[in-house]
DNA sequence: GTACGTGCAAATGATTTGCGTTAAG
DNA sequence: CTTAACGCAAATCATTTGCACGTAC
């Protein structure tokens, strides 16, 4: 894979930027530095570089967003405004490596949770 | 909300289907018994019945799949085929709730764990 | 009887593809 | 120099919408 401008653009954005931003918002944000680029092009980078693990998917509501955070970890997510939040717990991980552990049928090699709720600023309105 | 034939017909389906079938999936079969069902109407009434809590989606890849199972639960996906598995484990709930207890930020509803692996099947490939 | 649902066709929006040109290694 | 990546336009695919007609309640 070839570290061309445009794929460290993206990359370096989403180092930067922990809230798990769609495609528009990285094309946007990546245009500013290099004005030529296309949406295809981003389309084609998010791929290339999720597929080399550089970069992980969060599917939401059929909508691809992107992070850079590589290690295992798990999302809050607020049910009203779609804010993903990080959340941390190797804990959770491993319980829940342990309950699975016996499950025949499987080759379990990840596990990630998903809370939902809603978040103080939604409350507040 | 009006309990169609349209929609009396999706929801059967799903009730007998635990593979999670997409809307294509649902649309062919249910127009074995209503062959001028429309597949605009099908994606209405999926969203109705998730609206109004007779179904759960679940969606992977960019595509919605639909389970009438509306108890809550876990699922496993194999990496290869796309097949998800239900996964019941309360304890998995509580303990993960128990872990985000003291979370500031967020009020929790409702949480789900995904276990990635390969399923036996695609192994023996 | 009336509001909600259906069927049809057309629109939308995210994502992908084909291809000639450009640049990374 | 050679191959992968870029930019552009057109295509694809899932999903939604508008509207006249039909039907559950």
């Amino acid at each position: 894979m070839k570290f061309t401008n445009q794929r460290v653009a993206i990359l370096n954005f989403l180092k930067g930027n922990l809230n798990h931003p769609a495609v528009e918002e990285i094309y946007e944000e990546v245009k500013k530095s290099l004005p030529r680029i296309t949406k295809a092009t981003v389309y084609k980078n998010l791929n290339a570089l999720v597929d080399n693990g550089f970069l992980k998917e969060v599917n939401l509501k059929g909508i691809s967003r992107y992070e850079a955070k590589l290690e295992p970890h798990h999302h809050i997510i607020c049910k009203t405004c779609g804010k993903i939040i990080d959340f941390e717990s190797d804990e959770l991980v491993e319980y829940s490596l342990e309950i699975i552990k016996n499950y025949k049928g499987f080759r379990i090699d990840r596990v990630e949770t998903t809370f939902f709720g809603i978040c103080n600023t939604c409350i507040a309105i």
